[in-house]
DNA sequence: TTGATATCATTTGCGTACGAATGAATTTTG
DNA sequence: CAAAATTCATTCGTACGCAAATGATATCAA
């Protein structure tokens, strides 16, 4: 008996409760895979700095100065997690830290010399990895997969 | 002036560096975003238990009792986190671990009644939340999206 | 059979990720 | 203006996620 066979079998008994729901077929444990694979591309390609890291450092080559807490929303990331990745760049010289002049709750971050020779040197890196996580798609499922990812993120 | 003209501009000028490579646009921070959606949208479904947990849970209902390496393997997880994630489902008391009785290295895991009970009743649930995860897209959509996403994962 | 290899599990260390609580500074509002 | 509400940053606690090292057990091969 084929496995189709033995589930219709299943659905004839009303026994289909172990068929129903197959965790491998749920769009959260595949996106999780998904991200768990490109993660471990990124790491390949660029081994001293993790994706939340580039993120920030690439992030603050688009806007500049910005405060913690602004920065975190633009690369989705809350005020505490942002905290500790800031803190591990300022540790490795790639951002530096000052007080808002005025509003002396702000933090702004900004790039270093170093970091900002860091993202510039990295991004062809960070287009490689972009090609290479999405290189079992053709390039026509490219396009209609970061379209239908966006729409649902 | 608009900013597609803006752009083009810059690439006259040689100046495109800072428009060449937009961190919203790559796959890796995307797939980020789409997955903390995701977990956000199950702990509003479930809140005593974590997608990995659920994960194990799920798993070990269709597989039996296996071994905790195993049930890594079949839920994408290292050895290491499965064990933390194991640890917490015992000390809950949906799990129950065993030696293996020929090769004393294995550890076996399997479903308390409670564990079962547990599954059964949240099942209905995890799958309101793949629904939900799914929703900005159309069935055509959803069909053509997960098609994409297994392919990629 | 024994010595090399492989497998299973555990531990450590580091880095996200986020809820909740706290305190300082700013803004809103009565 | 003064009290209430909001914002920014920090800290704590919990939970993945993975690399690397370790120890116990099994398997393979000379």
């Amino acid at each position: 008996m084929s496995a189709e066979e033995s589930i219709l079998k299943l659905v004839d008994a009303g026994e289909l409760d172990r068929e129903d729901y197959r965790l491998q077929d749920q769009v959260g444990f595949i996106l999780r895979r998904a991200h768990q694979r490109h993660v471990s591309i990124f790491a390949a390609h660029i081994a001293d700095l993790t994706p939340p890291q580039f993120a920030a450092l690439a992030k603050l080559r688009d806007v500049g100065e910005t405060s913690q807490n602004q920065l975190g929303q633009l690369i989705a990331m809350d005020a505490a997690t942002v905290k500790g990745v800031i803190d591990r760049l300022k540790a490795r010289g790639f951002v530096e830290l000052t007080r808002h002049e005025v509003d002396k709750r702000r933090l702004l971050v900004s790039l270093t010399a170093e970091g900002r020779e860091a993202v510039e040197r990295l991004i062809p890196l960070a287009q490689k990895i972009t090609e290479e996580t999405l290189s079992p798609l053709s390039p026509k499922e490219v396009a209609t997969f970061m379209k239908l990812l966006a729409k649902m993120a």
